[in-house]
Parts: C-alpha cells; structure tokens; sequence
DNA sequence: TTCATTTGTTCACGATTCCTGAACTATTGA
DNA sequence: TCAATAGTTCAGGAATCGTGAACAAATGAA
C-alpha cells in the first residue's frame, strides 16, 4: 500500500477543489466530515443519501478528496480517520468553503427531503 | 438547429455550478464574460491563456456553461452573444460566484503570469 | 505464533464522458 | 445566388469513471 499523497497548501488549486465538490457524493462525505469537529472513518459513508457506495467507489472518492487538499487521511489502527483542511484552505482562498457549503444547505433546504438521486452534474438533465 | 436550453433559476444546482467552472477553459470564458459590462461572442475565446481552441470544443464548453446556468446565450446576426445569469445566481447562492472568482483571481496572482498549461483537475498530478 | 476479522487500497475492465475534425445550419452581405 | 462568417451537431478515438475481485495492513483471539 503506497503512502497517501496530501498536497501542499500552495499547490491546491481552485479547479481541484470544485471538481472534488462537484459530485454529490464527495460534496456529501465533505460536508459530514466538516461538520464534525472530531474526525470520522471512510466507513462512516458507506451509505449516503440513503443509498450504498461500494468501498472501492468510496475509497476513490476519498482519494479525490485527498489529493485535491480538501482532507487529510491518516491511518489509525484499522481505520482511516479523515479530518477537513479547511482552516489551510480558508487562509489561501478566503470565503470559498463556506459559499460553496452554504449554497448546498440552501440547495438542499429547498428540496423536497426525498433525497436527490445523487445525478452527477456531468450528465446533461432533460 | 434545436434551440438553445436555458434552466430555470430554481433548477441551477450546486454540483452543475462547480462542475462548470473545475474546467481551466470555461472558468476563463466565464471570467472574461462576468468582468465585461457587455455581451462577448463565442468567437472572443477561441484562444484562451495562449492556446488555440478548437470551436467544436468551445461550442461544448459554452453549452455546459449556458446549460447549468451560468451563462445566457442569444443569437445576434451571425454571432452568439453571451452574457452571465450572475445576478439570478447570486439571489439563489449568495456569494457563491464571488468566492470562485475570487479564488482565482488569488490563484493567477500566485502563479508566475507563465499561464498554466489549462490541465484538467480531473488529471491527478505528480 | 497463526488465523479470522475489519478497514481500506489497488487492479482490471466495461460504461460513460470528453475532445475534436468533418459536415452541417443559419445569417449576412455582395 | 454565392461566398464568408459563427456556431452547432455528429462520430469515433482517448480519457475518465464506477465497481467487483483480489490484495494489504492492523487488530484481537486462540
């Protein structure tokens, strides 16, 4: 198992993060784990929005989200505990965490709480 | 030629937000839209940081941009006029864009003025 | 120690999406 | 009517995504 890749600060760029946080899913795990103040296990999402990811899948997006600089992974015993970056994050590019997690509470809030159905943004509605 | 789609406001998400504009080209097309007063053609953008664009290539970038909302397109004569839908979106997330072109503006003052090489965030790095 | 369990990663491959040259559409002006 | 201009649409190869299967690492029990 190769070590985990954490980008450093400098090298987090804005195209990364918004491509990380454009899936629901990763925006999903992001949000739970911004939320917390302790850090959380991938297996704390292996169901989101009531629906199950497969751990390969997760483990995919944890990669993205890590390697984006959006978390940092550490392996505690036979777990990874997951933490956000986002004090380093709001120092380099003020504001931008807390717009973006905004614009999803009002999203969601204006939703009807049936759950989207996690639709990627890359597929074209219609 | 079917006619353009525009969505509703209401129906402008989050996640189609932040896919648009986590592509290096279409973050600078809505950049170079967002900081003029008035309306700019496709054609405007057919190089974007000292690199050509094919059209067909920039005719689906301006359709992603138009079809999540970011943007309004009209034909005027032969050309497409474009102007941004910032004002609708700012009612719906406030402060959303500001924060993303913002970033960037911090990002491209941070890089040496070389222009970077436009890659894709999905790419991973190293 | 050895073995089973748990958690997550890596690999491989089919499905999806992206990029772009070629062909096409629509408008204008000569 | 014809040429030129500005974009769109289509098709196919390239790249990326999603996921089952196999693997790796740590723990605890026997």
């Amino acid at each position: 198992m190769r070590p985990l890749f954490h980008p450093a600060i400098e090298d987090v760029t804005v195209e990364g993060i918004l491509y990380a946080l454009s899936d629901p899913v990763r925006v999903a795990i992001y949000a739970g784990i911004a939320s917390q103040k302790c850090t959380l296990p991938c297996s704390n999402f292996l169901t989101v929005a009531e629906q199950a990811i497969p751990k390969s899948t997760l483990s995919q997006h944890f990669k993205i989200l890590r390697e984006n600089g959006l978390i940092h992974s550490e392996r505690h015993g036979v777990e990874m505990l997951n933490r956000t970056r986002c004090e380093e994050i709001e120092r380099r590019f003020p504001g931008l965490l807390r717009a973006i997690l905004n614009a999803h509470a009002i999203q969601s809030k204006q939703k009807p709480g049936k759950a989207s159905p996690l639709r990627s943004a890359r597929r074209t509605a219609r």
